[in-house]
DNA sequence: GTATTTTTATACCAATTGATACAATAATCA
DNA sequence: TGATTATTGTATCAATTGGTATAAAAATAC
């Protein structure tokens, strides 16, 4: 009756396999806490939305805290790809940077219907703001995403796409602060449309103005 | 044994008088809510803070669901009289637009000693994105402050502090974009300090490519 | 086959959850 | 004074919460 073909693929020795997969199970836990937030998420509904029983759960991620944290660390290995793959476009650099926010964009609505915005910005800032560790990684997610577009834009000036004495560091930070509020913006229901107009206008706008100036 | 005192100013004829001060409760549930979320914050947590019992509770507010709506709707005034005030202010537009954030950061402190953000853009976005209805009010509160800073700069731009051709929209929303930040910053716990140089410097870049361009 | 190891499933736990019924209390009104 | 009205405190409710003990099940190792 057990369907054992998606049973994670390497077989892990002695013992009775696991009936599940651990990375659909995991995937399946984070678009819950995503949706509906770290406290109004209860181990009943993660059990009922991964058809894993209670002790499963507990043996296979540890208690509810531990999970949470496991699927943070996963959106974060998953964000940080997507944007290093964005970042390593070679296209123009309006078209470039662009592409950065299209990837965090698809990221929101990966498996869910309805836009989340971006889960560290939004549940795991505000649901789990008493833990000190959450902040830090919020933090250093946010730096590393200035880091990025500060190199991606000293990449486009070595190109003499921007000009020599262009403000990076403002542009790169104007940049940061674009990605909050379309992570904001996305969460609330706005229109995709709506979002996009707002991405390009600024992008060209912040490019603009020191390129052209 | 029972401090009149702190009743409600204006009697309210019969019946036996409140114990308790209608707007004080309501900052203190305010606080709760905005430094825990909606969900962890338990009716007993409410109850013991603001010292209230079970009854009085539902009788002067409402259920749980009830009392975050008007601690919302509390919010929403306060913040809408604060940006007033600060939009306000006759002062160089730098200045001046310098003073609309420290309005909204000093709000960030109020009345707890930690750092928690904008209570709209993380705890009622993040909490509650499952009613449709709070998504449509901070989209709107997000909309007011980007018309707030149009007026502004058109101010600015009439008094000649702004060039004739200054991109009034797109600075806008970068300016919107930058409170969005500021706010996730501030409760990622990021310093004071590296805030207001995020802010001045963001403000400065915004103004002054266009102004001296 | 038998022993070992891991994962399942059933059942259960104490604690907490949001919410109320009811009577005592304290004020105004007549 | 006595009737009315709103608030308060005690007690309690069923339901849900996060978390486990225990044993059956399903694989490998010998």
């Amino acid at each position: 009756m057990i369907d054992q073909s998606i049973a994670s693929s390497k077989p892990r020795g002695r013992g009775r396999p696991r009936h599940y997969d651990h990375g659909q199970t995991l995937k399946i836990m984070r678009d819950l806490f995503w949706s509906k937030g770290f406290a109004a998420t209860s181990v009943d509904d993660l059990c009922e939305a991964t058809g894993l029983k209670r002790p499963s759960l507990y043996n296979g991620f540890g208690d509810k805290s531990e999970i949470f944290k496991i699927v943070l660390n996963d959106y974060l290995d998953q964000t940080r790809g997507r944007f290093r793959a964005a970042f390593s476009v070679d296209l123009p650099i309006a078209e470039a940077l662009s592409r950065v926010y299209t990837a965090a964009y698809k990221h929101y609505y990966d498996s869910v219907n309805k836009p989340l915005g971006c889960l560290l910005m939004s549940v795991a800032l505000s649901d789990r703001s008493g833990d000190p560790g959450v902040g830090r990684i919020i933090l250093e997610a946010l730096n590393d995403l200035e880091l990025g577009f500060r190199r991606r834009l000293k990449k486009a000036q070595s190109r003499g796409e921007l000009s020599e004495n262009a403000p990076i560091e403002a542009m790169a930070s104007q940049l940061v602060a674009l990605h909050s509020v379309l992570a904001i913006r996305n969460r609330t229901g706005e229109s995709a449309d709506s979002l996009c107009k707002l991405r390009d206008n600024t992008i060209n706008h912040i490019l603009g103005m020191k390129v052209l100036g």
